[in-house]
DNA sequence: GATAGGCCTTCCTGTTACTGGAAGGTCAAG
DNA sequence: CTTGACCTTCCAGTAACAGGAAGGCCTATC
């Protein structure tokens, strides 16, 4: 398989599976023409990246899930572990962005957005 | 004023107001020592600059944001233009992030952690 | 006057996870 | 044999700084 293919099925751009193999994340075989020469593995693994990826797991966390499933004496804590991290961080950030939100639909309401140079936005940000 | 005094005011570190400087948020005087000596006015957009960080906008945003702020002629409505699109980029955010925290709660949540190799995290990413 | 500590300066590198683009080799079809 | 669609490597850029090295400045103290 050349890597239009697997970026085909696996839904990834062919720039990040490139930058997946320069990362070590994949090892691909090499055809005689220098072509990547993916297996039916490799797919599969990075179809595992795209999801893990898609669930906002950071690089260091797909290396470590992809090591910890194709270890057969991993334990299902390790894996636990790290989502429960990710998970608690993607909570802080939602409640960041959620105050975030609140502060600006409070100003954007309060703004009349009118021709006027008055507005409590700036004003806020003033904060005079 | 110095940077360090400007940064203990402003609540910021110097660093990233020396940044700001080299992208032509601030534009300090330089005492004959070379060191940055900074105005009132200077310090006041600095802390301008970071409570619109703190609400999540961008530096290009904040650029904008400030420049509407020094211009008398600006409408409430240019203002309101950029927080909107900025608070739409949020919700959108938030709407993504929550997505993922729905479904890694459910994975956590369906994940003995214990010392079996068995774990529906992975299996969900590898999605057999 | 020497020195120590705490400022300040610039400059360079690294961070995250790619994306875009240039320059050029390969392959299948017509 | 040329065209177009692949593929390759390599370099630069993104956002918004943070860390750190090497060195100058300032004030106080001995």
């Amino acid at each position: 398989m050349n890597i239009g293919e697997v970026a085909n099925r696996a839904g990834l751009p062919a720039k990040t599976i490139r930058y997946y193999e320069d990362i070590g994340l994949v090892r691909p075989m090499r055809d005689s023409n220098g072509y990547r020469a993916f297996r039916e593995s490799d797919l599969h693994k990075l179809a595992f990246l795209g999801r893990a990826r898609a669930l906002g797991f950071s690089i260091a966390d797909c290396r470590a899930l992809l090591q910890l499933y194709e270890d057969e004496s991993r334990t299902a804590s390790e894996v636990k572990d790290i989502a429960q991290v990710h998970l608690s961080r993607i909570e802080a950030k939602i409640s960041d962005l959620a105050e975030m939100r609140d502060t600006l639909r409070d100003l954007v309401g309060r703004c009349s957005g009118d021709d006027r140079p008055d507005c409590p936005i700036l004003k806020s940000l003033a904060d005079d």
